[in-house]
DNA sequence: CTTGCGCCTTAGAACCATTCTAATTTGTTG
DNA sequence: CAACAAATTAGAATGGTTCTAAGGCGCAAG
């Protein structure tokens, strides 16, 4: 049984579970991003995905790339490429996105946290900058940090 | 002296270390985001600022932004916006952004690091998922992880 | 005080990643 | 084969950000 095979019947598999169809589209994008795991943009991937199946359109792609992020195959990863939030606090913190509220909340971090956290970098890497950011929800109301 | 006098003359000061001008607009713009700590986007920046200021443009909160940023004196946070990118890890990792190749480097975290990570957030503050992101260069060629 | 030069601001066009819309195709079930 | 649902498609629309070209303003030299 060769990878490919093998990582389509995963894909079918996990599709199914979420009540989605297999289709030849959503195997080659699946099958692009684990062949070149170099963080690919969509465009990338659809030109990528292009080479075996001509026809497809950049808004399958799109559409493919989300079921598979819904079915946890695949993560989304934002990076830079475009300032949206300013804050003008300067000291070490974290931020916390609230996603029921679309608010955004400063934590403190304790220095040595972000010396641990950039202890885990192998030799060879030198970071300039560390960035943090939980997903959820405030339980509690909480104060707003203004 | 009002606390938007000395803010203003900190931010000259900062400015003038740079080689610029301090104006109505880039104090303005600093005010706005001195005052309410919520983290606006630049669209929200301009809408208060007009208040206050209204010929502005948009264009010039955008600029005034970036030299803040520039200067030191605010932070830019990206969150969902901006071209996603995506990758088939889905073990514990973080993510090394290279400055200088634009590459994307999948750093493995240990799995006690997300929960010493995740224990600095407060009571009432329950995260889905926790980001980090390195951003710098890598100093030797290394393994792309592909 | 006037002139000149360069930094800033401005409006609007351009850009580009992403999403939407409407129509077609494909697959499945009876 | 018929009918229905799911998926794909092309292209238009959207929306935040950046670019461009023109005008305004302040500072320095004369």
């Amino acid at each position: 049984m060769s990878t490919a095979t093998h990582n389509a019947e995963a894909l079918a598999q996990k599709l199914a579970d979420s009540g989605l169809r297999s289709t030849p589209q959503r195997e080659v994008v699946y099958d692009v991003l684990l062949r070149k795991r170099d963080h690919p943009t969509a465009d990338e991937v659809f030109a990528r995905v292009k080479s075996g199946l001509p026809s497809i359109s950049l808004a399958t792609v799109y559409n493919c790339l989300e079921t598979l992020v819904q079915c946890d195959l695949v993560r989304a990863v934002n990076f830079e490429r475009s300032p949206t939030r300013y804050c003008p606090n300067l000291r070490p913190h974290a931020h916390f996105h609230d996603e029921q509220t679309g608010k955004t909340h400063d934590i403190d971090l304790p220095p040595e946290l972000l010396e641990k956290v950039s202890s885990v970098l192998p030799v060879g890497y030198d970071a300039k900058s560390v960035e943090i950011i939980f997903r959820g929800k405030a339980t509690k109301s909480v104060a707003s940090g203004g």
